[in-house]
DNA sequence: ATTTATTTTTAGACAAGACTAAATTAAGTA
DNA sequence: TACTTAATTTAGTCTTGTCTAAAAATAAAT
């Protein structure tokens, strides 16, 4: 139906999202961690690795897990350019809060015309990072570096800039909107409390007391 | 998963924009004719018309075809009112040209979200048209009224402006725009020809020799 | 009014993508 | 190493939405 490209459903797209997100070293990832991150069930989740991998996109081993291969690493960079581009646009154009535009982007990233999100993506400037500070594959799935540390390692009084998070759950992002954090802010910490890794912290002039849960998932530039 | 509305599915939507778009009269819509417009098998829309009709969206009577109910034809004018906004978006924030927006809006008039549609709408600045000129459904699925007539009905000598089309196949829009014809154009008709109905308009000081049949497809307003 | 042609529906099949329950493999432990 | 537990796969079922082929109903025509 479009250009040369195979037709993908939307349910192989997620698949290949998901494993995109679960990887980490070289490690395959295990059918119960696709189950969970996708709420499924491990038994279809072995039966969609065996259509994945059919089609070329994943190396899978019965019993050993999966990995995208060239080709499917291609498709998930391009769903999360997608993703994320709709993201900026929700937020930076239609002013929606950051943690309000995931579930929509959700549908928005399945949609299918390389024409549209590569004339949206001009539209939006050619951003480089998303609402949450997320780097935006280009056109051919390159992602941007990014030199980032989570606040939680900055030392006492140093100063720094928010560039992300590494949590986007709508809790966590509504609690940093209430203590007045957004992407750009700039923080100070102002001391560390030993026994619980919490941290006091300055922004804006006031004091804030934030947990070390809440100071790992914020992520300050290194580089300005 | 969505307020209180009740999930529908793409096919399900696909099926209630056919039957409005089909429907003229009060008679009711034949199961060949939504077989044709939609590219399926009788028997699969004779299926999905018992469906619609559980689901209180069309009435249905054996072999007497289908008709929207009141709750059918909402749902059915949201959807149109989706299609439009983001073909006005497409066209006028995205640049692309009238006759290449029609697929795009096919995916994207079923992404789920009023919040979305209703912040795009006050984003194009809540627009009444869209670029083929047809009337957009506001929140409550009231269309504005258009007083428009087709150009062959136009007395010679007669001024008038473009405000619409009757027919969006590209190639009809591709040889309006050959012939400089938009949304706005000034027309005016030099002469009828008796032997074929075909016209000599006037566009920009230049003359052209159009069909009937082009000229029952563009519609020219009637009050400015 | 009866036959013929056309439409529409029914019945049964199939593919995609999910599920449950049972079987199998792998991993952990004494 | 043998045993137990946890993870994974297999087998079979279900729903949605399509199809084909056959049957039934309606419409058209002689």
């Amino acid at each position: 139906m479009h250009e040369t490209s195979i037709m993908r459903s939307r349910s192989e797209e997620d698949y290949l999202k998901a494993i995109y997100s679960l990887w980490k070293n070289d490690e395959p990832i295990s059918t119960t961690d696709i189950a969970n991150y996708l709420n499924m069930k491990a038994s279809s989740v072995t039966d969609m690795l065996q259509k994945l991998s059919d089609k070329g996109w994943i190396n899978y081993k019965k019993y050993k897990g999966a990995n995208l291969t060239d080709e499917g690493k291609k498709i998930a960079l391009s769903i999360i350019r997608k993703h994320r581009l709709w993201e900026t646009f929700l937020v930076s154009n239609l002013h929606f809060k950051w943690d309000e535009v995931h579930e929509i982007a959700e549908q928005l990233e399945h949609i299918d015309s390389a024409e549209l999100i590569n004339r949206l993506d001009n539209y939006l400037g050619n951003p480089m990072y998303d609402p949450h500070g997320d780097p935006i594959p280009n056109k051919e799935g390159k992602i941007p570096k990014s030199f980032s540390i989570p606040l939680i390692e900055l030392p006492v009084n140093k100063i720094g800039k928010v560039v992300g998070v590494s949590s986007d759950t709508p809790s966590f992002l509504q609690y940093l909107d209430k203590i007045n954090i957004q992407l750009g802010s700039t923080i100070k910490v102002k001391d560390k409390i030993e026994f619980d890794q919490s941290l006091e912290i300055i922004i804006n002039d006031k004091n804030y007391q934030i947990s070390a849960t809440v100071a790992k998932n914020i992520l300050i530039n290194t580089k300005q």
